[in-house]
DNA sequence: GCGATTAAAGAACGTTCATTCTGTAATGAG
DNA sequence: CTCATTACAGAATGAACGTTCTTTAATCGC
């Protein structure tokens, strides 16, 4: 009979997700990583394919934990409010335990991010993982413009694919600006006075002559 | 008297500019590096300061070369065509000699986004290169949006330094997109509708009654 | 031509790293 | 208790790495 193992699946790959979100791929050396993790380096081989495998559970367990709330605003949002509450999420301190348990800025960024910038295309599963997010992303907010753009609370004369990748693009730019500590205040506000509906009409113009 | 060098200092610090914008600063390795440069290590470390000195000079060096234009076109531009020509030339593939002469778009990134992810705020001699630069193209776009709002020729309610920092934030978002080979067509024209002033205004409300 | 000075070429050094290996340990079946 | 199987602890291996060192070379002044 085998020797039963001194670790937690499901804990060792959270921890080790906050392991490379924190320093990366390349600069989370295994003797950190495997004592950090409470696991045996012949386990890390064995039962999780190196340090390669388990960044790439990293990276899905990331996708299930931390990214499924902003998904959930994506996917089940109405409109405009939801796409602020996107940004209004996305650049304010985090507060209590979890993922984001700091008093500031995270300066952690987003993960899938840092990897796109890091590895890019150097690695075709881990690629095919970035690109599954952020089509995922896209699609999201594309589905939201639509929606707000049917219920009027986002202006109709934008497209909504082109809208998609530009917040997208706000987003994984979020994430550059959290590793250098810098703040994005009335981010929100502008992204939703960008997107509303045109709602000042000039005096001179209503006025009936 | 002493041997004359072969190699010359601004041919250096331009091939160590490529070399670190398309590799990164850690995994450029100096073997690579030094080949690439026609350099000797010696020099590399008596006349260079060491790898993390030549990177120093790149990421100024890149200031100086790459982004001059983007930030020419800030600091000069009158208005919202100047933002759009911006994120125009941001998106668009690149031609001809110089350090975007490839055929589609720069898997390369920006160095500074690219630096702010790898390094972000461990190197204080290379934060505040990044810091500095961010604050120029802040500021660059703040002054944009502002001759633009005076000029009529962007929208009028929105506050030019959250603009400004939404446009650096999709900038840099751009090369986090471009590190994984994507497209964004259509950036430039949904930023437009974004920033113009109200154009339309729907008939029923102009019609007098 | 010699001497002094500094650069180039490439080796050497010490460190770091990912991955594998070895000895010991933990289990249950028999 | 023994055996078979697999995990753990930590060492070992081989490679890669940044930086320094050694030998040779290139220059000019004298």
């Amino acid at each position: 009979m085998a020797r039963p193992v001194k670790y937690d699946r499901d804990q060792v790959v959270d921890l080790a997700t906050r392991q490379f979100w924190e320093d990366g791929f390349a600069a989370c050396d295994v003797e950190t990583l495997t004592r950090a993790l409470g696991l045996n380096r012949h386990s890390l081989y064995k039962s999780f394919g190196g340090k390669a495998g388990l960044f790439h559970d990293a990276l899905e367990h990331y996708l299930d934990l931390v990214t499924a709330p902003y998904l959930m605003l994506l996917e089940r949002g109405a409109g405009l409010d939801d796409i602020v509450a996107y940004f209004d999420i996305a650049t304010r301190p985090a507060k209590g335990d979890g993922p984001e348990a700091i008093a500031e800025l995270d300066p952690r960024g987003c993960l899938i991010a840092n990897t796109a910038v890091e590895i890019g295309r150097s690695d075709p599963e881990v690629a095919a993982i970035v690109d599954r997010y952020y089509d995922r992303v896209e699609r999201g907010f594309a589905g939201l413009v639509m929606r707000g753009q049917a219920s009027g609370s986002i202006r109709s004369d934008i497209d909504p694919d082109a809208t998609a990748r530009w917040l997208l693009l706000t987003s994984q730019g979020l994430s550059v600006s959290a590793r250098m500590g810098r703040a994005d205040p009335g981010l929100a506000a502008i992204v939703r006075a960008a997107l509303a509906p045109p709602a000042h009409i000039p005096l001179s113009e209503k006025d009936c002559r």
